[in-house]
DNA sequence: TCTGGGGTCCTAGGACCC
DNA sequence: TCTGGGGTCCTAGGACCC
């Protein structure tokens, strides 16, 4: 029988802001979305103050500042690093690992000789001692049981933070307390459909007949079901297949009205969605520009237009993918709008290597490739932005808010943790 | 004034093929 | 008088996840 841990980071970005900055151990804390547009993450206590997660940050800020909340803006850059040391710890503990988001993973915990539990804890007390991560860890026999265990594992200090739920009735003990809606894979929509059906916790969803829930809402319910059942339906995806759409998207820091602007954000955006195409190593055969204007306030007039745009052929060669992004561009924007964010998602991608080029289509670029993956490894060593098209401004005026960003404690030279001794 | 960004999977319906 | 059956591919939309 299969086991899976799921270890999940506690409040990470959160978490991540007191490792740097330990004093903030004893405050609560709260890091916003781009644009310091509203809350991603909190800490327990502010959990407590009932602020809800996505909260806009302009409703709760004077909340906040009255219970001494320290906020921060998103800082990417240290989350993923933080992120990196995390996993490297985790499959230095277990035989595989699956990443699963920046903060949590799936481990296989299949060959453990040792007490479940026990070992749960080693790998707790590593992450804590070595990077200085608090997370929970939920092991089960199906990857929808872990997550459940995880919630539990959260939901309970007294667990200590890991929970072994292989044990059938515990099992169902648990799953006879937790609602429904807290299953992986069950949202609001699905939650709310279930209710008249008298569905109301996770047991009556593993209890209620397969045949229904595959007839009225599908395979991937049906899966749900028997995975609380405990029979395993997913398993480890070690490497994960690339991936079949790579977006890049941002609202802009400020409204932006003319066209030269929003071109500028374009190019910047095609740039980074290039450069996870190649990490990839995908070629891209068409790709979707958008443009819209803010949704949120009705006085204002509103506009939404995307096209799709194919590629003459396959590529990853950002000078090639700007342009036919800033030629769709042109065909969209409208002059006389506010516009608060654009979009570009690359699509109909294909792995370098297998395909079979057109005979008729126009010569690639002479050292196109290697351009491209010299301008990386600049990038990547130097720093983003290094070197880039002229399209591309080093400092826009239309640039992401982020007034209370902490600095780049592990990636940048200039901003290191110093300690005082 | 101020409401994130980046993904996945599944389904249904239409066009088209033999 | 009589007009099949079984596919594939694409797209849009809806649900979910973190």
């Amino acid at each position: 029988m299969p086991i899976f841990a799921l270890i999940d980071c506690n409040s990470f970005y959160c978490s991540c802001e007191r490792i740097c900055q330990p004093e903030l151990k004893r405050v609560p804390v709260v890091v916003l979305s781009n644009n310091d547009g509203c809350v991603i993450a909190r800490t327990s206590e502010v959990k407590q103050l009932g602020i809800p997660m996505g909260a806009p940050f302009f409703q709760v800020r004077d909340q906040l500042a009255a219970a001494g909340v320290v906020v921060r803006s998103s800082n990417y850059t240290l989350y993923a690093d933080i992120s990196n040391r995390v996993m490297t710890v985790m499959a230095s503990m277990l035989p595989a690992i699956e990443v699963y988001s920046i903060d949590e993973a799936w481990g296989d915990m299949s060959g453990v000789q040792e007490d479940l539990t026990e070992y749960g804890k080693r790998i707790r007390a590593r992450l804590l001692q070595w990077v200085g991560m608090p997370v929970g860890v939920g092991i089960s026999t199906t990857k929808t049981l872990a997550k459940l265990a995880n919630w539990a594992a959260k939901k309970w200090p007294a667990t200590g933070g890991v929970v072994d739920l292989t044990d059938p009735a515990r099992q169902e003990r648990l799953l006879r307390i937790a609602a429904v809606s807290e299953v992986w894979g069950v949202g609001r929509r699905l939650a709310a459909r279930l209710r008249p059906l008298g569905i109301e916790t996770a047991w009556d969803l593993a209890q209620f007949d397969i045949g229904t829930l595959r007839k009225t809402f599908g395979v991937t319910l049906e899966r749900t079901a028997r995975e609380l059942r405990g029979i395993s339906c997913i398993g480890i995806n070690e490497g994960p297949p690339p991936k079949q759409a790579i977006c890049s998207s941002k609202m802009f820091g400020r409204k932006l009205r003319d066209l030269g602007p929003i071109q500028e954000a374009m190019a910047t955006y095609v740039t980074r969605a290039a450069e996870k195409l190649r990490q990839q190593q995908s070629l891209c055969g068409a790709l979707q520009v958008s443009l819209q204007t803010q949704y949120h306030n009705p006085e204002l007039p509103r506009y939404a237009n995307g096209l799709t745009c194919p590629l003459a052929t396959p590529t990853d060669d950002t000078r090639d993918l700007l342009a036919v992004a800033l030629r769709g561009l042109r065909h969209i924007y409208r002059p006389g709008y506010a516009y608060s964010k654009c979009a570009v998602l690359l699509i109909d991608l294909s792995q370098r290597g297998e395909v079979t080029p057109d005979l008729f289509a126009p010569a690639p670029r002479r050292g196109a490739e290697r351009l491209m993956s010299i301008v990386d490894q600049i990038n990547k060593r130097e720093g983003r932005g290094t070197v880039r098209l002229g399209r591309v401004p080093v400092e826009p005026d239309w640039g992401m808010r982020r007034d209370m960003m902490s600095r780049c404690y592990t990636t940048n030279w200039d901003e290191l943790i110093t300690v005082g001794a």
